[in-house]
Formats: C-alpha cells, sequence, structure tokens
DNA sequence: CCCTTTTTTTACGCCGTCTTAACGGCGGCG
DNA sequence: CGCCGCCGTTAAGACGGCGTAAAAAAAGGG
C-alpha cells in the first residue's frame, strides 16, 4: 500500500490549496476537482482511497456527487460545509457520507477524521494491506510473511516496524517516529533499537541484506520502504 | 440479524433517558451504563452492536474507556461531549472513536451517524460456522466436534475459545480480546488462562500436539487458528 | 450429600525475544 | 592525517512469555 490518494472536490481555490498542502504535508498523495462533475469523473478515473466533498458546489449539489459516487464505490467519503442545518447533515449522511465537518472547522479535527476514514477503510479491504518486496509476500493484517513456500517468522517488534513504514510507503520515516511508535516516546533517541532491528529484518526480507533493495538507510533522518511495482 | 443493540455510556440521567428514547423510538435496543467502569464491562457482558459514549464522566476518563474496549473489540464508537476544544476531538478520535458529536446536538443527527456507525458493521460480519482441521470437524453452532467417528467432548470454555478464534479465521487475536471475551474485562490480564486450554485444546484437536498445525501461537500477541485449504 | 467434571490456581523449566555492549567501516571535517 | 558522528554487525546475557503438569477449588448432576 502506498501513501492513500485522497481526492478534494472543493470549488473555492483557497480552500482547495488550504486542504492541499494541509494533507500533502502528512504524507497524503492528493487530487484535486473544482467541480461535482468533475469530482464523479476523477473518483472513477483515480480511484482515490478516499474523497473530501464539499456541499456547495455550483454545478452540481453535493449529495448527489455522493449518490454518483456511491452507486459504485464504498470509498470512505467525508463532507465539508458550511450549512449547519441539521436537514443537510442528515441528508448527506443518509446519502452515504461517512462524515460530516462543519466550517469553519480546524485542521487537526479534520486530518483526525481524515485517519478515521482510512481505519475504517483498512479494515473493510483486508488483504489488501499485502504487499511484495522482491520474492518475499508481506501481509500486515495477517500478520505473515512468507518466501514462496517458506513462511518467514517475524517477532513482534519486527511486525510494528514493518507496519509502520508501510503506513508510509516510499516515504521516509524518521527515527524519532519509528521510535516514539514502537518503544514509546521515553525511548524516542535510542536510534541504536533501530539499527540491530533494521539489520534483522534485512537478513530476514532482503535477498542481499548487506545491499538492501526495499529497506532503505536515509542517513541522519530515518529509514524508508519501497515495495514492488506492478 | 436482529435489531441491532446499542450501549449508551452517559452519567446525566436526563440525558441518558432522552437517548434511550429517542434510540428506541427507531426500533434500536438500548443498554445504558452511567458510568465508565460499567460502561466497559457492559461492553464486553452485553456484546452491543455499537457504542454510544459521553466523554465528560466523572469515574473514568472517556478516551480511557474508548481504549478498554477497542483493545479487544472494533464495534463502531460515537463520542458525545460538551467539549468543543480540537485537541479533545482529535485524542478520541485517535484512540478510536468512530465519530465525535459536540453539545448540544440534534437527534436527526445523531441518528443519522448511528446509521453511519452501523452501516459500517453491516460490512465487517462473516463467518462460516462448519469448519475441518486436519481430521478434526468442528461445527461451532451446533457445538460439536469429531475425528473420524468418535466424537471430541469440548467444555463450554473450550467452545467460547475456539468460536473466538473461528470468527477471526486465519487472523491473529488478541490475548485481551480472548479473555474479555470469554472470562470477561476483569481478567483481561490473566494470560495463563490461556496458557492452560490452549494446551487442553491441542491435546484434543492437534494430531501433534507439541508441534500444533493449526492452532498457533503468536508470541507475545496472541493466538491464530488455521483451518484446511480446499 | 457424594461423585464427576470443569475451572482455577500454583509451580517450574525452557526457549525465544529483547536489551545491551563492543567493534569495525565509512565518510565528513577541521 | 586524525578525530568524530553515523551506521552496520555481532554476540552474549537478562528477561519474560510459553508450555507443561498437577493439585486445589468450584460447579454440576444424580
Amino acid at each position: 500500500m502506498p501513501a492513500p490518494a485522497i481526492l478534494i472536490v472543493e470549488d473555492e481555490p483557497e480552500i482547495r490549496r488550504f486542504l492541499r498542502a494541509s494533507l500533502a504535508a502528512e504524507g497524503y498523495r492528493v487530487v484535486e476537482a473544482a467541480g461535482g462533475e468533475r469530482g464523479v469523473i476523477d473518483a472513477a478515473s483515480h480511484k482515490p482511497d478516499m474523497a473530501i466533498i464539499d456541499l456547495g458546489l455550483p454545478d452540481l449539489d453535493g449529495v448527489e456527487v455522493i449518490r454518483r459516487i456511491r452507486a459504485w464505490s464504498p470509498m470512505p467519503i467525508v463532507v465539508l460545509s458550511a450549512r449547519v442545518q441539521e436537514r443537510a447533515k442528515i441528508d448527506a449522511l443518509d446519502a452515504g457520507a461517512d462524515d460530516y465537518i462543519t466550517k469553519p472547522f480546524g485542521v487537526g479535527e479534520l486530518l483526525a477524521r481524515v485517519r478515521v476514514a482510512l481505519r475504517h477503510l483498512a479494515r473493510s479491504a483486508q488483504g489488501c494491506a499485502v504487499l511484495t518486496l522482491g520474492g518475499v509476500r508481506l501481509d500486515l493484517t495477517k500478520r505473515h510473511a512468507s518466501r514462496g513456500q517458506d513462511q518467514i517468522h517475524l517477532t513482534p517488534i519486527e511486525f510494528k516496524l514493518l507496519g509502520c513504514l508501510a503506513r508510509h510507503l516510499g516515504l521516509v520515516v524518521t527515527h524519532q517516529h519509528l521510535l516514539t511508535e514502537v518503544w514509546g516516546p521515553t525511548h524516542s533517541s535510542d536510534t541504536h533499537y533501530l539499527r540491530v532491528y533494521m539489520r534483522q529484518l534485512r537478513e530476514k526480507l532482503e535477498a542481499d541484506p548487506v545491499r538492501p533493495k526495499h529497506l532503505l538507510t536515509e542517513i541522519g533522518v530515518g529509514y524508508r520502504l519501497l515495495a514492488d511495482e506492478d
């Protein structure tokens, strides 16, 4: 799973840029659509992992956009809207939206609700979290790794590390981020833990542990996980 | 499926009655808990389909309630709160809540968000009742196990454990999940129970109990049940 | 009330995992 | 050239989780 792709359907350029910047800063890939018609098309063509949709669109009602996407896709949909009336919220949610945020909103809350949406996605699409590294098949949800028939045993910490890297596939994950995620904030500077475990993971996953092709070092910053291309 | 059961965790009796009435009017079954501790216990004992939790509880922080439930159950959790600060929302959502509604709220919106939560739930239900492990045939609904002609006797707790593992066939089930499901949330750290019963189950089900092929240990995490392939 | 089955409790030894420390290579920089 | 920071590599010891057995307590059934 590469970095999740999020579709933004929003007509006001200013808010669109703001959303794009906020999401991109978190490492998400972003697709933008300025109108409702465009949004439905982009949802179909780009196949994003989820969508953030403004209700107040000029060309096509937001609820209609939701219906058209829901007709063929169960992707998480978060609605943004200036309308605070209860009727609007109910209509949008019953049309198939998964969340409804009223403007003005905080970036932190938006990002938190995006994380919730992606969490739902991850659980409904079990097995979508399998990726291949060289000859190695890796299924994070099933906690299962194998090279052909032989299965590879990974310890709890090894799984946590791989999971953290896989959630930001292709992106650099800092030492501190990995350490706080796995060992807690108290060990956020014990980088030697990482050196030991990265070595072990390479031994188990890489064809040539000395010249890793998937578990890469970013000197002075952190590590990065690269999967095979299709 | 019968009418969905919803757990309400709310300390103020007035709001609690109001929620109960609103939900009951829609045909939902309702379970009430006046405090956080009580809420965690009722979540485990009544096994509701989802929970509505107030953050401002006197005895236990709402976020802590969420964490304890999330430790073993993926049930949808909707948070109600008077706190409008963004920090509170982010903390609750990241702790595992699926939605966050600020007071005062409209009944219509609450019900709409409940429908969203139940919609999510509906998409993650599965379970085949009869499965085979090696030479052993296992029927969870009939509570019946047999190896060829000889039938194998299993005790109530052994069935509960197997059922819990079978519902997540192929996936890891954590110690905590198994313990809260079978013994309740008060014994969520008595992992020695599991060791004893897994041993017994292996003795009864596995061809070679010392080298189990179906009832597998995930060290430091939990256990996993593997059925035969077709 | 007694016997059987089931559950809970306790104890112990083994083995995998984590932690910790030490050493060597590589590259940058003064 | 020598120092220093960062990383990889290895190995050994500490620690905790796990399996195993068996006895004590509780529950169930006649």
